[in-house]
Formats: structure tokens, sequence, C-alpha cells
DNA sequence: TTTACAATGGGACAAATGTCCCGGTTTTAT
DNA sequence: ATAAAACCGGGACATTTGTCCCATTGTAAA
């Protein structure tokens, strides 16, 4: 749930050793800021160097959907500059921030110069709408109690710890929602995680669940 | 809703006439009959040439949800090829359905030798990037009956008559909650398809409607 | 320290959605 | 032509989820 891909980080780092100019540079974002603004216009692409962040849309209602937690090695902006659009959502840092900006022309050149990060790229945006499809299938044919587990388990394998409007806007629910289904599979004394499709066992699933108990 | 690429198209037809090996070759489907099914292997990257398709998944719980209807020009199998895995969804044929099938060396060259064709294909992967995040966010922040009249008017643009199942499993709702929903817009005499952000008038609207009135 | 403000947790009720099921219609096979 | 089977719309009820609200806790600024 939360992306990395460290091959990208890896060809972005050895292009900015190799040419320190005005093409690939540094920055860096405290906690809360945002690097794309839903609507604005884009100039550079990024990649992400280090920390995390939330990629989401905000909805004409005031709700939020979150796509994806990005860290190290996600390419953020590729979407707008390849279709020359402005920012479809925002993306906004949870931890502090560092990213590698890339001008237009330059990524441009890396994409019909660098074989490689060609391939690379094609591999980004095909696994984007692998779990993208995947997640808006089962979240909307499952209950939410099965994608609250599911959620849970695959935090537990990060260490961050995540607040819980944001694991609400992941799921699509409110935090009422959330925190009901929190407190039901609490309660229930009798999990079979198997049930749920999860490579976990009770006693971890336990733990899990009072992580976030009061 | 329904997807087209005429761009594509063009490319593999040219390629088609002026090499007629055993490369790229045609293959007719009846509706009803899967050109991909879910979890199995491939061998060939498709485009189809005429006809409508969808392209579902079926989850554990028996649910279908339904990604696209995939038009003449969309490209088929491209993220198994690109991933090297077994079909994410299912591609069945809704009216009869004529595709060209490329082998995976030829397709392969393609993307590596023609310049022109990779930067459609980046085009095509992040425009479904686009459309599919944007689908996921909206469909579940906001209620079905919003959803449902989006996905009417989108309908009115194309002239196909679609199964209620089918859009039903689009909206990821059961058939019930969409004939409820189809029935309460009905009897809704003050409609204000502004409301809806519907670029559509009052008038438009029933015409819609009452196309699925008994 | 005190105050203000954001985040949390959950009760009560309303609204939305799913499940089950029945009666009527259409389709298919004999 | 008739019986069997599949399809369809919707009633009744159960379950899920959202909205509104208030009390509590934690946090940051004055």
């Amino acid at each position: 749930m939360i992306r990395n891909n460290l091959a990208i980080l890896n060809i972005i780092e050895q292009y900015q050793t190799n040419k320190k100019g005005a093409d690939v540079f540094l920055k860096t974002l405290e906690p809360g800021e945002k690097l794309l603004q839903q609507g604005t216009t884009l100039h550079y692409v990024y990649v992400i160097r280090e920390g995390i962040s939330k990629c989401y849309l905000t909805e004409n209602n005031g709700k939020d959907f979150i796509f994806e937690f990005l860290g190290a090695g996600e390419i953020v902006g590729e979407i707008e500059f390849i279709k020359h659009t402005r920012c479809l959502c925002n993306i906004e840092a949870l931890t502090s921030l560092t990213v590698y900006c890339i001008t237009y022309d330059y990524f441009s050149q890396l994409i019909r110069i660098n074989q490689p990060f060609n391939t690379l790229l094609l591999d980004v945006l095909v696994t984007r709408i692998y779990h993208t499809s995947e997640r808006a299938s089962y979240q909307q044919r499952y209950p939410a109690e099965y994608n609250t587990l599911k959620l849970l388990s695959l935090l537990a394998a990060h260490q961050i710890v995540l607040s819980k409007k944001d694991l609400a806007d992941y799921l699509a629910v409110s935090i009422r929602s959330f925190n009901r289904t929190l407190k039901d599979l609490r309660n229930k004394s009798i999990l079979h995680p198997e049930d749920f499709n999860l490579y976990m066992d009770k006693v971890e699933l336990n733990k899990l669940l009072h992580q976030y108990e009061d």
C-alpha cells in the first residue's frame, strides 16, 4: 500500500550526480506541504527520494479519496506531462519529503533516449493500472470490514502510523464508519483470518487491532 | 465510458497490410465469448478492430466489477505482457468482435523500435490510469443516484444498449439497487441536471430514464 | 499555565444498499 | 402448443454506512 521503486530512484540518482545541471535538482517539503495541487499547471516531473506522501483527490462534495501512499522512487507528475493536463490530484507530504525535480525537457529526453528508463516507465504505469483497478474492484465489492482488515494487514508490513482520517479516506468511508468497524472487529472474539484471505494468524490479527485501541 | 483509440488502430492496420506474416492476424468472437479469461496465461496482445467488449473482474464472492467497455483500437493484454503475469481480468465480447492478435515478439519489437507506437502506448496507459483513478474516486464518494445519472448520460452518447446487469456491475451495485435508483429518479418530478454536473437538460434526462421503463 | 483548536470515540437516528423472495413475463426445449 | 426454465421488477426486511452531535483527549500557540 506504500509504493516504492528503487530501480527508478537509481537511474535518477545516477543522472543527477553525472550532470549537475538545472535539469534535475532537489526540493524538500515539510509534512503537510503539497507537492502537487489538484487543478494547477505543472512544470516538472518529480521522483521521491525520501519520505512518504499521499496522493489523493478532493471531490466537489468535500470528500477525499486517497489513491496511494507514495514512497522512495515513485514518479509524480508523469500523467500530467504525458497528457498535457493540469494536476489530476494532490500530493501531500506526510513525513519530511525530499524529491528530485526533473524539467519537462529532460524527462522527455529520458523517455526517448534512455531505453531502460522507457521500459521502467512502462512498468510503473502498468503496475499502477494493475493496482488501481484491482483495488477499485475489491474495495467496492467487499464490505468495509473485509477492506479494513486487508488495510491493517498491509499497514503492518510498514512501520509508519497513519492518521485515521487518512486510513478512512483510503477506504473511502467516513471516519465514523471506520471507527465502528474497528470496534466491531475488536469485539469479535472468534475471528478467522482465513475467511478474509489474509496472510496472518489470529494472534497477529489481534495485535493489529489493538494497535488502534484506546 | 466506451473507450476507443483510432490512432492505435491505424498503426496496427498499416503493419498488418504491409507484412502478411504470422505476427499479426485476425480473430473473430461471438457475443458472450471470452477473449481473455482471468487467471490464464496469455500469448498475444490484442487490438480491437470492431465491436464492443467488456473488461471485468470476478471477485471470490461471485461479484463482478466492470472496469471499462472497450471499442475499436483498444489494446488488450499489454498489462500481462509487460508484467509477465497471468490475466488480471476477463474480456468478453458484447457484440460480434474482430480483433488483431499480435505475437509477444512482435509487440515487443513495436515498443522498442517504433517510436510513435511507443508514444501512443504511453498515452494509452496514462489515459487508463487517469480514468480508472477518477472513476474509483467519484464512484465511491458519491451516492448511487449521482453515479447512475452520470452513467446514463455517458451511455446516451453511444447507441448501444447494455444489459442492466452490466450497468449495475459497472456501478458496483446490486441489480436491485440499480432498479430502485432508476425508479426513484423517474418518480422525481423535479430533477435539476445541473445539480449533478451533467451536460444535458431536463428533457434529455427524462428521455434517458424512460428508455429503461417497462 | 491557560486557551484554542484539532483529533478522537461513540450514541442516536436517518439514509442507502443488500438479501431474500414471490409473482409475472419471456424464452427455450420438447 | 405446452411445460420448464430463465429473466425481471419490486416488496419486505436486515444490514451497512452516513450524518449530526457532544464529550474527551491531545497538542500547539499565547
